[in-house]
DNA sequence: CTGATAGTAGGCCGATCGGCCTAATAGATA
DNA sequence: TATCTATTAGGCCGATCGGCCTACTATCAG
């Protein structure tokens, strides 16, 4: 009888098989970033990666499992580095300050990816097609900004507004400073940044 | 010799051609606004109409110029509606109150089909896969914006900010209006309205 | 060495799409 | 009526995609 937990053959380091992903799922960052996610098949992916397209099938359940894995490798990058930026503020109009800032800041830092992200999140459908990522993911961030303006609200903080129309409008407002950066790279995200923080601070204060 | 006006053949009037173009492109918008931009192939669209495929072929160059001529007409409908709302308006601020007023009043009273015309927008990409709409409607709407917002800051009537960044973020936050009611018909888009004039009211005044 | 098995390559399959071709139809003209 | 041509129906074609199948390879246990 054999051991359950050493079959006979060959048994790689699973480090490996995590490896194979990671190299996955660069390539497919790297593709969408370059050829767009329109262009952005299986095979364009594996002929990116050096690899066999059924390599793709054999660690991933499909191209829905990759592109799902894509877009939460990016957002769980991007969540750890806004989420350090918003724990330094304790007012919610600096909590609002902060997200604005710090999400500029990532993209500019990491063009590439985000803009392939944002094409996939915008574009991939499901088999009846609609949107696979792009509702769940706007209602994640909605759901964040609209407890933070809460808090500034219950606080006395802010003026009275609807916190779900802000935050909608501040998300927006973000996706539109990257479509805008997207089409032209030399506008200064920086500049960009400080007129909607001044934007939605004389917004919302009282 | 044949009159060149006058050819032998069935010579319908004219005015018949133009309506099964008509019929066509309504087609196009019913099928688009019920089962969604990526489900409407040429066949769905021909089987919504009750004719068959080719007939869509021979009154159009192709899909490319079906979509094209949807989403003129449907943006001519528009701007036409705004367009008389704007010239009531004297002013910056009230021309800006009155883009935001006249944009959702007019969702609100033709849901399905700016919905299909957003649809369409959003996801239509020529052969190369860059999108075929999106960008160049995106620049009309900003330069619009940006020439109330200009006027309204050459006369003082403004605090000092970037029309550009303004006027993306004032088109953004209609975007997002459409995408929460077009999640969730029940939203009041009358108090929608409301919050983001006096959001960008209090963003722009001095 | 030998067998078992994870991993890889390459190609094939069915489905779908937009575009195109061909034949049939029908109405206007002579 | 005979004829010509605008219009329509239906089906076919080439291309593309994601998924799947089969064979080959490499590695490790015994």
């Amino acid at each position: 009888m054999q051991s359950e937990d050493r079959p006979i053959g060959r048994k790689r380091n699973p480090i490996i098989e995590e490896a194979r992903r990671r190299q996955i799922i660069d390539a497919a960052i790297e593709t969408v970033a370059s050829v767009g996610y329109a262009q952005a098949s299986l095979s364009r992916i594996a002929q990116h990666a050096r690899i066999s397209k059924s390599v793709i099938s054999y660690h991933f359940a499909g191209k829905d499992e990759l592109l799902e894995q894509v877009v939460k490798q990016i957002y769980a990058d991007t969540w750890t580095f806004i989420q350090a930026r918003l724990e330094t503020e304790t007012t919610a109009a600096g909590r609002l300050r902060a997200y604005i800032q710090s999400n500029l800041d990532y993209l500019r830092s990491h063009r590439s990816r985000v803009l392939a992200v944002g094409d996939i999140v915008g574009s991939h459908r499901a088999a009846d097609g609609t949107p696979r990522f792009a509702t769940t993911t706007d209602e994640s961030v909605i759901t964040l900004l609209t407890d933070i303006l809460r808090q500034g609200l219950d606080d006395g903080e802010f003026r009275d507004f609807d916190p779900q129309v802000v935050a909608v409008t501040v998300g927006q407002a973000l996706i539109g400073a990257l479509g805008r950066w997207a089409v032209d790279p030399t506008v200064d995200l920086t500049a960009y940044a400080n007129e909607l923080i001044t934007l939605f601070d004389r917004a919302t204060r009282k």
